[in-house]
RNA sequence: UGGGGCGUAGCUCAACCGGCAGAGCGCCUGGCUGUUAACCAGGAGGUUGGUGGUUCGAACCCACCCGCCCCAGCCA
């Protein structure tokens, strides 16, 4: 095989009049007795191969039938624009060599059910739609991680082993550490407000993990979380970085990923319209609200998936909900000055989707912090890591919590976060 | 964990009131020089999720169990 001669099918554009050799997996066959068709994908794109009889070796025309589909394969031929052809280029093949046979490809072009597919996950990763999905998340990767850099925040990385509780024992996953009890990391927020000091502005992003035992379209017990921290910024400026970054993310993938969401058939009106600044409801004014469309909503109640439907229903973009009854939420963040019943925090909600960030303010007085770990029943000693920040040079800061596949579904407007991620975690599901 | 739905060929699904278990796709054989989920002809492929019960007779009715999906709770 000469290496040289070995093009990627994104780059056919290039070589139209030239013989060239394509390396790829066969994603159907079409045979008519002396002519055949065969769709190559490469991994860069899709290619038409046409096989003409009279045109090729006999040892090759044989190959034909060997064609089956997801065979690797090598095929050498001229290069044609062909608007018929998927993806736009024909080769008129003069020779193919079969790489690797494949039989009894399980997953065929039509309607399968979500439990053979994820059973197959490991093959359905090739089907069309699921890579549109995946690279989707890849671009919203590369977005955050640009974002970040250009506004000089240091990438933390915090561990995924952890001694310590996140925010409620119960949801966490145990491990066996050397004989002591070690837990998978449900949020990586303890660890990097304490990088702010060093580096002010900071975020981790890596896999968390809970052990909810959670069945909804929205909830994975292993998914990616983007966890900013600023130091010095308090609630508003969160959510203005909340804001700039969602605007930013919607933009590159407008911008980047359109021919995966013309794949995925998402009509990006609604996308294209999203513009800072979203809008800003306090809890209390969402509870006036709701109630009068109807809900059975409370004051002090946290807000219910249909509560949050009908809300974000009310706006044209996503909207934040902010200021929580103090009982409804974590124990970290900081008691409103203007009203002790509440914190200051905040989720951002989008329609179908519901809580795409949860994000607050710290609290930075260790007496307060103190009196709400010993409310919450939470064990003070293994939290003293936690509350020596408060004791060395304590300060404003905020930050929130971004779920990755919850944004991707939400961006590609697929259904379930379970297609987002490439192997899928679920309550009843570890494998493959 | 609660509410609702479902489980039949490799896959997606039919099967009327309880009366011979079927189709499409895929696969195999043959045909065809421009197909786009190609088409045409033929073929193979079944312990109807499991156990027990009712009945002359159960895919279908009843009980229990197993599994999956959707919604809710929890959250990102």
């Amino acid at each position: 095989m000469n290496q040289a001669e070995i093009t990627e099918v994104r780059s056919l554009g290039d070589h139209v009049g030239k013989s060239v050799t394509i390396l790829g997996w066969v994603e159907s066959t079409r045979s008519h007795g002396k002519v055949g068709f065969v769709i190559v994908r490469d991994g860069t794109g899709l290619v038409q191969g046409v096989l003409l009889k009279a045109e090729l070796p006999e040892d090759d025309w044989g190959l034909l039938e060997s064609l089956t589909q997801e065979c690797s394969v090598a095929l050498t031929g001229e290069v044609r624009a062909e608007p018929r052809a998927p993806g736009g280029h024909e080769i008129g093949v003069t020779g193919l060599e079969l790489l690797g046979a494949s039989e009894d490809y399980p997953i065929q072009p039509k309607e399968h059910g979500v439990e053979f597919l994820l059973d197959h996950r490991h093959l359905w990763l090739r089907s069309s739609l699921q890579r549109a999905g995946l690279r989707v998340r890849h671009e919203v990767q590369q977005a955050i991680a640009d974002f970040f850099y250009d506004r000089d925040f240091v990438r933390i990385d915090t561990p995924i082993l952890t001694g310590s509780i996140g925010e409620s024992a119960g949801t966490l996953f145990e491990a066996d550490y050397f004989g002591e009890p070690a837990y998978l990391a449900q949020t990586g927020q303890l660890y990097v407000e304490t990088a702010c000091p060093a580096f002010r502005k900071v975020y981790c992003f890596g896999p968390t993990f809970r052990a909810e035992k959670s069945k909804t379209r929205r909830h994975l017990t292993e998914f990616w979380m983007l966890e900013p921290e600023v130091a010095f910024a308090d609630s508003d400026d969160n959510m203005r970085l909340q804001e700039d970054l969602v605007c930013y993310l919607v933009e590159r993938v407008l911008e980047r990923s359109a021919k995966e969401l013309e794949v995925l058939e998402r009509d990006t009106a609604d996308l294209e319209a999203i513009a800072a600044p979203f809008a800003r409801i306090s809890y209390t004014d969402a509870v006036t609200l709701l109630q009068e469309k109807g809900s059975e909503i409370e004051w002090g109640r946290d807000l219910g998936a249909p509560d949050e439907m009908l809300l974000t229903e009310q706006f044209d973009r996503p909207v934040f909900v902010h200021d929580y009854p103090k009982a409804v939420k974590a124990f970290y963040m900081k008691e409103n000055p203007d009203d002790p019943r509440t914190v200051r925090c905040n989720d951002l909600l989008v329609r179908e989707y519901g809580e795409l960030i949860g994000g607050s303010q710290r609290e930075d007085d260790l007496d307060r912090l103190l009196v709400r770990i010993r409310e919450e029943k939470l064990p003070e000693d293994v939290y003293s890591w936690y509350l020596d920040l408060r004791r060395y040079g304590t300060f404003v800061h905020s930050g929130f919590g971004l779920g990755l596949e919850r944004t991707v579904a939400w961006l590609t407007g697929r259904p379930h976060v379970r297609e987002m991620i490439p192997y899928p975690r679920l309550m009843n599901r570890l494998a493959p």
